[in-house]
DNA sequence: CTACTATTGTGACGTTTTTCACAAGCCGCC
DNA sequence: GGCGGCTTGTGAAAAACGTCACAATAGTAG
């Protein structure tokens, strides 16, 4: 039933519960893998095969009841809890973050702030002080934090995301354009702009010039 | 020579440019495949099979020479040229993106920021003023501008992508939630930070239970 | 000039991911 | 209760992607 999940299919997973949480607001009590597919920029084949890493939700001749498979995906995705995150770093990327609802919304409570710069230490954001970065794994420990949002400059990402691991911190969710190096058993998401810029800049030049 | 390119492929040559832009700093004259896979999270052939997609670069026997690959990089991701940006949205996200020094530094120049919230038009950020939601078109064709970041909400960002690709943009960068339903020739990269917290949360339960 | 070292470029191979096609199963109707 | 319309779940086929191994070749030393 399960073994090596492939990472896209995760995104689509994703993909599928925000989808299936439209359907709820819609009133749909039951949708199609084709349906599911058309919403999700997929084919149903695969939506089916998706899904059958890990279970079998639907009922043949009919599909899949949509609360059902909500609650099932929010189960296999890991989001039917609160996880607690602390964020590092206080600046733009940080405050827009800190602000974003659907953050919150989803289950990703922020319970710290930590940043280096002295003007802003003791500074509070919605409920909640900004704390030196000295503070940083014992607030992690005392609040049990599970997740860190990195959102400091470069240098210094790779000496917090090793204390923030050896403080018990089990994933880390980087903005700082390096590639960190900590143990395989804690999962990173890179989140690069530029890349993705880059990306854009290459489909355009591309389609000009090759074909 | 050059076909269907894995979008993987050119995700790693985004990286790979990076490591020759710091190798530049740090004053190296050539590298190897190894040495760029060791930076980049990668295997040797892997680099040098992404790189023989477009062409062969390198000496046998000595490796690649630094400078004229970091040309010839900027060059095939596009980005060997100013690109003209808009911002959609002056929110939080716009904000924090428009401050961004990666952004500018890489040959991304703002050139317009649009609002529709009454208070904020009209103000300026580092010399530009935002305008009104009206004023996109001839933003667009006046200035040339060619990608759109798109930082507004949900409900507004489908019809915004539709003018804009109207207008003439030629890719979006896109940061709400939704998959924008725009011509098949117009590249959106979604930026999706819910999807990615969640792959960490799977990744996290994961581990706890399969194995 | 030859031998030796280093490192690329690439065809062949293996693995992973997607697509296809269809039997199995559910529902409603007569 | 049997028939027909739908839609799932899944092996098997195809395609995409990554790895391997090695011939080709640049440079160097003797």
């Amino acid at each position: 039933m399960t073994r090596r999940i492939p990472a896209s299919t995760i995104r689509r997973l994703s993909h599928y519960l925000r989808s299936l949480e439209d359907l709820e607001r819609e009133g749909g009590q039951t949708v199609s893998s084709e349906e599911l597919a058309r919403r999700g920029q997929t084919t149903a084949a695969q939506v089916r095969k998706d899904l059958s890493h890990f279970g079998s939700f639907g009922k043949r001749g009919l599909g899949y009841r949509v609360d059902e498979l909500r609650v099932r995906l929010r189960q296999i995705l890991g989001v039917d809890r609160v996880w607690k995150v602390a964020l590092v770093g206080a600046g733009r990327i940080g405050s827009a973050l800190f602000e974003y609802p659907a953050f919150e919304s989803r289950g990703y409570q922020c319970v710290a702030i930590v940043d280096a710069d002295p003007s802003k230490i003791g500074q509070t954001w919605g409920g909640l002080t900004i704390r030196g970065p000295s503070e940083l794994e014992s607030l992690i420990t005392e609040l049990d934090v599970e997740l860190v949002i990195l959102a400091v400059p470069a240098k210094a990402a790779q000496e917090i995301a090793v204390r923030a691991v050896r403080a018990g911190v089990k994933g880390i969710l980087n903005f700082a354009p390096i590639r960190l190096n900590v143990p395989a058993s804690v999962p990173v998401e890179d989140v690069n702009l530029v890349m993705q810029l880059e990306a854009l800049s290459f489909a355009i030049t591309q389609r000009g010039t090759g074909a």
